[in-house]
DNA sequence: CTCTTTTTTTCGAGCTTCGAAAAAAAGATT
DNA sequence: AATCTTTTTTTCGAAGCTCGAAAAAAAGAG
């Protein structure tokens, strides 16, 4: 059951609620932050005080133009990007990347390495991981012990993330990354998922829009979707879920990447797209290294004929369409963001997605639904994983344990 | 954004704390309250001396038998019955229910009725509504008011609870139940979907069992869905959501009572099983007034011959189980209740279901998952609904205005 | 009847937040 | 240039909360 709150506990939780206020807000002021926290001037006036001294906070000094109101300016109070450092990592096909970013957000430093991770061994991708971050570490001799890895992947994630589960880039199963990484480089490490990561920095990026409930879909060579519902983001009860391209679309349908049949990837993943423009029979397996440029040529040909290009964009925008009405039964409509190289093909999608979604119950009043593109997955979300693992590292810092550092040195 | 805790907020929120331990442990001593909730036994002594001399908590004088242990025996906790009371009241197909329940959740009084919901007006079936409230009041003259009324409908409401969207057991949508009851009775209320009511009471009948993960599914004339994951009752964006029943099984399918086609109910659906079940084409107007009792025949039939029933049942838990898969691979899988009179038939219902969850993407481990069946969904509905609105009304009581009674009187 | 054990209460110490007032830092006005 | 306004930030005492230690209470054991 939840526990109840003890006294130090106080001071504890409102300094984070600080820090977050900075963090969401860039460079507000004292009054600002009292004002968003409902806490009064003179605890804000207090904390802000201490997290300054500590090195967490920094004044701008004479930053922004000076307002034209009248009265003692505000001063602005920022993250000290030499607080602390994260390691942002990234898993995918046959590619490895990882950067240094400071406490404020900023790369500071990065590598990219290619790797065949379809045909290396467990032990050579992990060594492969742990090689890259060495060397990025290695070029800044004498910085400070990064706080935190996080490791972005294609595929399902373990709901504690320490594990991936299953991946389309690997054949191999329940990788304790975390695990791994905490005990080859001494830092704490944790293993998300891709599209949930993506819906994270959707968050940040545009919180007009993308507040409380909305929907990221990743359309590329299979199908994934990171969901926020209430403003947190969704995940299963065991694993990373919102497996949105397993959910069957057609029982005993299309042979999908997983193995099964029907599921909604099985007729939206490039490969699916693909199968179809070359009315290959849907039972025929996956075919796999299908490029981007491929895919702009099959959406050329069914913007201009009528052909099975276009069938094949027709069951996928279906697919799609159903597969968000039975989500839609469950949580009702909400905002869709399609990101990835298949959201520059929505135009095609568009009108089947949504004369499906307007056929299922879920889907009452979806011409209402608004949906947004993002063609590029990767800056989202190397962007997801930084606001991610800084809010982990805000998090620790002020845990109860932690011992409040009484100056952060400056490393540069 | 999360707001910042003031120093006042903290006694409330432990007070609030002592009472929902006492609530949902039955008869803790103080010690014991101190364990669970992590305070200090000088904070729970201090404030259950005040819960009790306010009235909301009483001693158990030598209830149990003398504990085999020696030392100071423990004092045990208990809520006060008298210290307010609530009305739990249930609509469905032509029958209105109404009860009043007491602080520590015992029925103290009872109405029943009989109307014909499918053909009131609007008017006239809040009118029904507030007459039964209104008589069941009456019978308790001098009795304080009561401080809740929460209302269970067969039905999708909004997010707020406070009004009826959609129900099968009327023609009218958006009945504002909530406010209707409020402006006649004075009295705060709050109008929930019976499914999630059915989820809430399962938490509490059996908390080992169903802790942080179930679902709770009805099969009945329709199919209803409450889920519970990671503690908290699942609940849509805008309305009560989980519309399991309306997710789409097969596109284009069969007429499902909602007017779309191919949904889970439309196959999985008392009406539907007798549909098929007389070799109706799918597409057929779903019938109305199917008995439990002619269900029971077609069950029975179905396990004694392979015949149009055997196939009826067949094609229901196919549905069922794709739309369970298809929920899987959202949220993973997690242990499910089947509720209401279609459980019984549950022995011919299950190696379908499981046969379908086996081939979905969702399914992994599916043999794994643990299957419940309880006969009668009323009670569960009733204890929900008593548990639901005695912990509003436990949050009310303890909310930054409500100034604290210093004196709880005895009415009985 | 005294000792031991366990529960509950009491009491002072140490924090925290808050409101009011003071201080600081500007522009506006004379 | 000096003073007045306005706004932000800091300071300071008051009030309230939780905690740990010690005391009190209430039993069984010997």
């Amino acid at each position: 059951m939840s526990v109840g709150i003890r006294h130090d506990d106080l001071r504890r939780r409102n300094r984070a609620m600080v820090i977050a206020a900075v963090r969401r807000n860039g460079q507000p002021s004292r009054t600002e932050i009292a004002a968003t926290t409902g806490l009064s001037h003179s605890t804000i006036s207090a904390i802000s005080s201490d997290l300054i001294s500590e090195g967490y906070l920094v004044q701008v000094k004479g930053g922004e133009p000076p307002s034209l109101k009248r009265g003692r300016p505000q001063v602005a109070l920022t993250l000290n990007p030499d607080a602390a450092t994260i390691i942002v990592a990234g898993l995918s096909l046959n590619f490895l990347s990882a950067a240094i970013v400071d406490y404020a957000g900023n790369v500071v430093a990065e590598q990219r390495r290619k790797a065949c991770t379809a045909t290396l061994s467990q032990a050579d991708l992990l060594a492969e991981l742990v090689a890259i971050i060495r060397q990025l570490m290695a070029g800044r001799p004498g910085a400070r012990r990064p706080l935190r890895i996080i490791l972005a992947i294609q595929g399902i994630t373990d709901a504690g993330a320490r594990q991936m589960l299953w991946s389309p880039i690997t054949p191999h199963v329940d990788i304790p990354f975390a695990d791994v990484l905490e005990r080859e480089l001494g830092i704490p490490a944790t293993v998300e998922n891709d599209c949930n990561m993506m819906a994270v920095a959707l968050r940040w990026r545009d919180p007009e829009r993308y507040r409380d409930d909305f929907i990221a879909i990743l359309l590329s060579h299979g199908i994934g979707m990171g969901l926020v519902l209430k403003g947190e983001l969704f995940t299963g009860t065991r694993s990373s879920g919102g497996e949105f391209g397993h959910m069957t679309h057609q029982p005993e349908g299309a042979l999908c990447r997983c193995g099964r049949r029907g599921c909604v990837e099985a007729y939206a993943g490039n490969y699916a797209i693909w199968r179809n423009a070359r009315c290959k029979p849907e039972d025929s397996v996956p075919p796999d290294g299908i490029e981007e440029s491929d895919m702009r040529v099959l959406a050329a040909r069914a913007r201009e004929s009528d052909g099975p290009e276009r069938e094949a964009y027709r069951k996928a925008g279906t697919a799609i369409g159903f597969g968000l009405g039975s989500l839609f039964a469950l949580i009702d409509p909400a905002p869709v963001a399609f990101v990835g190289g298949g959201a520059a093909a929505f135009d095609i999608l568009e009108p089947h997605i949504r004369a499906a979604i307007a056929s299922t119950a879920g889907g009452r009043h979806s011409d209402a639904i608004s949906f947004d593109t993002v063609a590029d997955e990767l800056p989202l979300i190397r962007q997801g994983c930084t606001m991610r693992a800084l809010t982990y590292v805000d998090q620790e810092i002020f845990a109860p344990g932690a011992a409040a550092p009484s100056q952060v040195g400056n490393v540069a």
